[in-house]
DNA sequence: TTGTTGGTTCATAATTTTATGAACCAAATA
DNA sequence: TATTTGGTTCATAAAATTATGAACCAACAA
C-alpha cells in the first residue's frame, strides 16, 4: 500500500487529534490510516510499513485498538494475513461518550458542593449554577439524539 | 489553610480529571484546591504548603493557569500577597468549548470524505453518516442553550 | 543598607510515556 | 524436518513531560 502526500499529511492530523485526546501518537496514526486508505483496511505490514514503525509498536496499538473496541479484523479465504478495520458501527456511540464525559465533572462539582462551607456563598452559588447547566445538558442529550434518529428516518 | 482528608481526597480527584483531559497534574489540583477551599481563594504560599510542590512549579503552573484564562488574582488593601481564583464566569463557556472539541472533527472527516476515493462505498457513506450527525449536533448545540437560558430566567 | 517577602526564570533531575529489538511461538510451506 | 510468514511478549532504550533547586529580582521593612 502506498500512500499520497495528501494522505500521510492527514493521517498525521488525525494522529495530532487523537493525541490530544490523551492517546499515544501511534493509536492516532493507525486510525487515521484506517481512515483514508482507499478500501478502508489494512494489513499489519501495511501499517508497519505506512507509519515507519516497529513490529512490536504495531502490536501492541492493534492489541489496545481491538481492547477499546476500535479497531477489529477480518480474514480472506486462503489468506493468514488479517486485515485491520476501524470498527466503525461505534461511533456515534463514541461521540455520545466524549459528550457524556464533558458532564461527567457534574459528580464531582455536586460532590464539592456538599462539602463546602458558607464562606463564599458567591462561589456556593456559582457552582450551583454551574451544575444546573451540566445536568439541563446531561438531559437533554438524549432527545436531541432521538430528534437526529427521526429527522432521518 | 489546612485541608481536611476529604478535601485532600476531592482535589487528586479533580487532579486525575483534569490530567485525563491532557493536562499537567499540578494544574488540576490547583483547580481543586481553589474549587474546595472555604473562600475559594488560596495564595502561592497556600498553594505550595498544601500540594507539596516546589515554588518553581507553582509558579509556573500559575503563570499557565492564568495564561488560559482559568485563574485570575486579587490583591487585598495592605497585602502584597496575591490570592488566587479561579475565574468562574468562564465556566460554561469552557463546557461549550469542551462540546465543540468533539465536534471538531468533522473538518477532517469531511476532508477525508473528499479525498477518498471509491473503493468502499460502503466505509464511504459511514464517514457520511457520521459527519451529518456531527454537523446536526453542531448545529443544535446553540438551540439548545438558548433553551436553558430561556428555562432560567 | 541589609534583610525579608513574594515571587520568576532557567538549566537539569526525576519521572512517565512511547517505541524498539531480540527472543519467541504457532501455523503454513517447502 | 527446516524455513518462512505473521504475528506476540517483554526488558529496556529513547523521548517527552513534569518538577526541582539555585540564582535572581523588585518591593518593602528594619
Amino acid at each position: 500500500m502506498t500512500l499520497t502526500a495528501d494522505q500521510q499529511q492527514i493521517i498525521e492530523r488525525i494522529g495530532v487529534f487523537f493525541e490530544t485526546k490523551g492517546n499515544q501518537p501511534i493509536l492516532g496514526r493507525i486510525i487515521g490510516l484506517l481512515m483514508v486508505a482507499d478500501d478502508a483496511e489494512a494489513t499489519f505490514e501495511d501499517i508497519q510499513k505506512c507509519l515507519f514503525v516497529s513490529k512490536s509498536a504495531v502490536s501492541q496499538a492493534l492489541t489496545l485498538l481491538q481492547s477499546q473496541n476500535k479497531v477489529e479484523y477480518i480474514t480472506k479465504p486462503g489468506e493468514r494475513k488479517r486485515y485491520f478495520r476501524l470498527k466503525i458501527r461505534n461511533w456515534k456511540v463514541d461521540i455520545q461518550d466524549d459528550l457524556r464525559k464533558v458532564f461527567k465533572f457534574n459528580e464531582i462539582i455536586e460532590e464539592i458542593i456538599s462539602l463546602r462551607g458558607n464562606k463564599n456563598e458567591e462561589f456556593n452559588s456559582y457552582l450551583k449554577e454551574v451544575s444546573n447547566f451540566m445536568q439541563f445538558m446531561e438531559a437533554e442529550l438524549p432527545k436531541l439524539i432521538e430528534k437526529y434518529k427521526k429527522q432521518i428516518e
